[in-house]
DNA sequence: GCAAAAAACTAAACATGTTAAGTAATAAAG
DNA sequence: CTTTATTACTTAACATGTTTAGTTTTTTGC
């Protein structure tokens, strides 16, 4: 008898379900970002930034999720390519505040329309409906206390 | 006018949601794995190995959701640690077969009861009802041609 | 106030992700 | 049967993931 019979098959197992439709996803993505020399971390921080406004990098490793010695290194990076400012914070020393330059914002909109149109492309085959429960049913499993 | 305006909010954002909905089911199976010293990739192509049987690298690659490189390496610290075996196959060449070995399969044994608690865990808080419709969901968003 | 704990971040080490380039074996095209 | 294309895999280089340990600053508890 071999272990299988006693777990779940991969199909049916939550962690790889949620990782294979990822890849899905992420596939016309990451082909868009290849094109402009972006990896799909800084994608996600510059739109974290834009939505957020000027936010500490905690905050950023919570909303992309990203670890923080992650953040350090990419904001290293993104700084020295000006897509991103940094200052230290006047009341908490501690922390260091983020904002996005306009270089980074120029990469959010040159990009808008191939993002819409990916977005769409799936909407169109899944259907608006189907869309949203997903979205509602993740939700509630991010709410699952592990 | 912020670019914010016209993308969808990180929290509607598909790939987004997939990956916090998957950091959190990961959550407590790294926890679990972290005991074990191994990693969550070694423990996916342990997972594919006992469902699948003898399977050529690229299978692996594709059930377990990695590339092709990161098998290769991978499996060459699992044959070292002697969780798994590879031999040429002999009508094509150019494939390697492997095979999962008992110390691979005592590896999953002993992790099994944990496992299956993590699981029931968030079955118990999200229903099976709701469970079995994300993972059709989730099934269905794979199936998406991009 | 002050010692201890916590928070925010950085550094370093090793594993994996990702792309590009290369090798060997097989299949296809002519 | 031979050239060409494709397949399966490996190697290498660089970015990120992940853990542990450290620094600096702030907060807590007494």
């Amino acid at each position: 008898m071999t272990t299988q019979s006693h777990t779940k098959s991969t199909a049916r197992s939550l962690p790889i379900a949620l990782l294979r439709a990822r890849e899905t996803v992420m596939a016309p993505i990451r082909d868009m970002l290849q094109g402009i020399q972006i990896t799909e971390q800084k994608w996600r921080i510059l739109r974290v930034l834009d939505e957020l406004g000027e936010v500490e990098q905690s905050t950023i490793a919570h909303e992309a999720c990203l670890l923080l010695p992650s953040v350090t290194r990419i904001l290293r990076t993104m700084e020295a390519d000006a897509q991103i400012t940094r200052r230290q914070d006047s009341n908490d020393k501690r922390r260091t505040m983020v904002t996005i330059t306009d270089a980074g914002r120029s990469i959010l909109r040159e990009n808008l329309a191939t993002s819409l149109a990916i977005s769409s492309n799936i909407e169109a085959q899944m259907g608006r409906e189907k869309l949203d429960q997903l979205l509602d049913l993740l939700e509630e499993l991010q709410a699952v206390k592990v």
